[in-house]
DNA sequence: GCAAGGTC
């Protein structure tokens, strides 16, 4: 019998694909270490063998291993060695290895055409066919199949000279960087085609709010009276204070004269469909960082709950059921707002700018039987209300446009009521300003309340947030949409961002500058726009593979030389940078740049006077803000302490004031009397600790999250000292000792009551 | 230990 072998990039687009062209029979087969799907058709026998993106991983052959003793210009012109990646996949491909025809249905674009052919040199190739199909609906399915087209290697060498030229760039420049700053093993600095030029937005940014020179302008407020308050503004520009006095001192207690008023109704869109990016975006708002959304998100999918989460796409495509979706969250805790969905005549979805035709975009396919907890609940929830909030009516809002004469001076009001809430009811998430201003008629004498003259300054631009990066990302094409969470998860793990608004640090900047002191170009978003073009050469076969790799290796070489001729310098920049530290901003206590800097096991807070008492040495592992509030005991300022999983921390920014120690003691040691103080263990984990550590060893676990409480109660059981734990609205009296006979009797007398 | 791109 003839054997088709069919290779599908990943399992879900496998299943599919089986189903339809088995019409529904195909059997799953899964053995020790290799899985696949079987079925028959027209008397033949089919494979499918669903693999996990790419099997093949380039990298250079192991005499490079050592980053000390390889020639990086040898390194450049290094052959290739592409290792596997996923043995399971070949392992059963290989039980299939003299099939007749292997057909390769992988996605349609570059990368899949590449995955596509990494599987030939395992199998005996006879007959090798192409299945081209761009969504996964029956009629697609069986056209593709029934007309198979042949394997484009020009596109897919287009996407291995990617793969190659990242690497070697890549490698060749974090080796360097990493070696000129003495910067090694877990502190290496890494570079790269995406995340150097995104960490060169960040860096940009700063330098424009750093150069930012506010400046003064003015505004007139005049609050009517008709019913309720309204506020007017002076309707130009005042950027000179005499002006401003001057205008303000003819209107001053003056009534205004209405000359216009105008109401309009307008509509607030509903949300498009959500794509990865818009998804992770909003997923940031809910506190949620993009590299981990992106994870729930896969794993919601596989439980079936949501559809595919990489998609570009923001249009639901014709086969989906909108309706009967809607159908199955009416049975859940969304009734309510799949109700409102239902009860319009007719069900028309939004649509976004982006039609793909790979995967729909993100929408919920059922319901859980289980409920969710945590932030599964939420991103479960956010795609829940998007998909409704899609399908429903747009809202209506009024606008109402006074222009009103005081003196001889234009004044305008503006305000803006929601008539209709239409999807804000469902999105919860989003709300809308309204602003009131009664109705007005022309001529119509109002009389002030309130007369303000207004110094305002105009403000530098914002730090991007992970939202903002990942649109700037997204519109300067650096990265796809299955890796720019990735790629800002590294900036954070390489210790060159922190924070959300995202703030660059001494090691970002001082290694940006190093490169735009030399060469600014890796750093900048035109690279991948360049290797783009390369790419479509070679798919058009207008160059080849080795062409474009082999230059971009000339260019690399000269690139290199540029920055080994600075080694020196660029050293010099990057620890200048780490020995300065980060600004907190400005000293309390006399107006100087109070700067943090990092060591390996500690802080220093120094202010950037010499001769300011603030130089203090902080033994602490979380990240740490200067605080507005003042400490109640020595009236410094004091720091916040944020640590992963825990409740931020205030303390005082002198660690030997007595509010720090005061505030760690939890009360007497029951072994010798001691201080049980409040400590961090080398994981940043808290826990209590007696103050005579090392002599005594007693120490108490204690939760992570919530805010900790001492009392002046000692445990009638074990005499360690009674914590109170707050959790939201919550106190919790208990025990440290985790087993004490306290918490047993505490939780039992709980549910009495 | 290096990148970015697939996907789990």
């Amino acid at each position: 019998m003839t054997l088709n072998l069919i290779i599908a990039e990943k399992m879900d687009a496998g299943r599919r694909i089986a189903y339809i062209l088995s019409k529904k029979t195909s059997k799953q087969k899964r053995s020790k270490g290799s899985f696949y799907i079987e079925f028959e058709s027209n008397n033949e026998r089919n494979v499918l063998v669903p693999l996990s993106g790419h099997v093949l991983e380039a990298d250079f052959p192991s005499d490079f291993k050592d980053w000390l003793k390889s020639d990086l210009n040898l390194l450049i012109d290094s052959r290739i060695v592409y290792n596997v990646k996923n043995q399971r996949a070949i392992n059963t491909l290989k039980n299939f290895k003299d099939a007749d025809n292997i057909i390769i249905a992988t996605d349609y674009d570059r990368e899949g055409e590449l995955i596509g052919t990494e599987v030939l040199k395992f199998l005996n190739a006879k007959n090798i066919k192409r299945a081209k199909f761009s969504a996964l609906t029956e009629k697609e399915i069986n056209d593709a199949f029934s007309n198979t087209i042949n394997v484009d290697y020009n596109l897919a060498d287009s996407a291995q000279a990617r793969e190659e030229i990242d690497l070697i760039w890549g490698a060749v420049l974090t080796r360097f960087f990493s070696i000129a700053s003495n910067r090694l093993w877990k502190d290496f600095i890494s570079v790269g085609r995406v995340q150097t030029p995104t960490l060169g937005l960040i860096y940009k940014r700063e330098m424009e709010i750093r150069s930012f020179v506010p400046e003064k302008y003015y505004k007139i407020k005049i609050t009517f009276n008709k019913n309720r308050d309204f506020d007017a503004y002076y309707n130009n520009e005042l950027k000179d204070r005499k002006t401003a006095e001057k205008i303000f001192s003819e209107v001053k207690n003056m009534p205004g004269r209405v000359k216009s008023f105008d109401k309009e109704e307008y509509y607030i869109y509903r949300p498009a469909p959500f794509n990865t990016n818009e998804f992770l975006r909003e997923a940031s708002y809910l506190g949620i960082s993009p590299a981990r959304a992106m994870n729930i998100a896969e794993k919601l999918y596989m439980q079936g709950l949501i559809s595919y989460p990489r998609t570009d796409n923001t249009v639901y495509n014709k086969s989906i059921n909108l309706k009967s979706i809607v159908e199955k969250l009416k049975k859940s805790e969304f009734s309510m707002e799949a109700d409102l969905v239902l009860s319009q005549e007719k069900i028309l979805p939004s649509r976004g700018k982006t039609e793909a035709t790979d995967h729909p975009p993100i929408y919920p396919v059922s319901v859980p039987s289980k409920e969710l907890t945590g932030d599964y609940k939420k991103i479960y929830e956010l795609i829940v209300r998007r998909f409704l909030a899609t399908l429903y009516k747009n809202a209506v809002a009024v606008r109402s446009t006074a222009l009103i004469d005081v003196n001889g001076h234009d004044f305008i009001s503006e305000g803006n009521i929601i008539k209709e809430n239409g999807w804000y009811d469902i999105y919860k998430y989003k709300s809308y300003r309204e602003y009131f201003v009664p109705d007005l008629e022309k001529n119509e004498v109002l009389n002030g309340r309130d007369y303000e003259l207004q110094e305002k300054e105009t403000e530098p631009p914002r730090r991007y947030d992970v939202s903002s990066l990942l649109k700037a990302m997204e519109s300067l094409n650096l990265g796809t949409k299955s890796t720019r969470h990735d790629i800002i998860d590294k900036l954070y793990s390489r210790n060159f961002v922190t924070g959300n608004p995202v703030k660059i640090t001494p090691l970002g900047e001082g290694f940006i500058k190093s490169i735009i002191d030399t060469n600014p170009r890796i750093s900048e978003p035109e690279m991948t726009a360049e290797l783009e073009m390369d790419m479509d050469k070679i798919a058009s076969g207008t160059k080849t593979k080795d062409d474009v790799v082999n230059e971009s290796r000339r260019m690399l070489h000269s690139v290199l030389n540029d920055f080994q001729g600075r080694t020196s310098e660029i050293n010099k920049t990057i620890n200048d940078y780490l020995n300065t530290g980060e600004s907190l901003g400005r000293c309390p206590l006399d107006g100087n740049e109070l700067f943090l800097i990092k060591y390996r096991d500690h802080y220093k807070i120094k202010c950037g006077d010499e001769n300011c008492r603030i130089d203090f040495n902080i033994y602490s592992n979380g990240r740490i803000q200067l605080n507005d509030s003042k400490c109640p005991v020595c009236s410094l300022p004091m720091i916040k302490i944020i640590r992963k999983g825990q409740s931020p921390e205030v303390k005082c920014i002198d660690p030997a004031c007595d509010y720090n120690k005061e505030k760690d003691i939890y009360g007497t040691c029951p072994a010798d009397g001691g201080n049980l103080v409040l400590r961090q263990s080398r994981y940043g984990k808290r826990f209590l600790g007696c103050s005579n550590y090392p002599k005594c060893t007693v120490t108490y676990p204690l939760p992570q999250k919530g805010i900790l409480k001492k009392t002046d109660k000692k445990c009638q059981y074990c005499g360690a000292p009674i914590i109170v734990l707050i959790n939201g609205r919550r106190h919790f009296e208990f025990c440290p000792k985790i087993d004490c006979e306290f918490n047993r009797g505490g939780k039992i007398e709980k549910n009495k009551v």
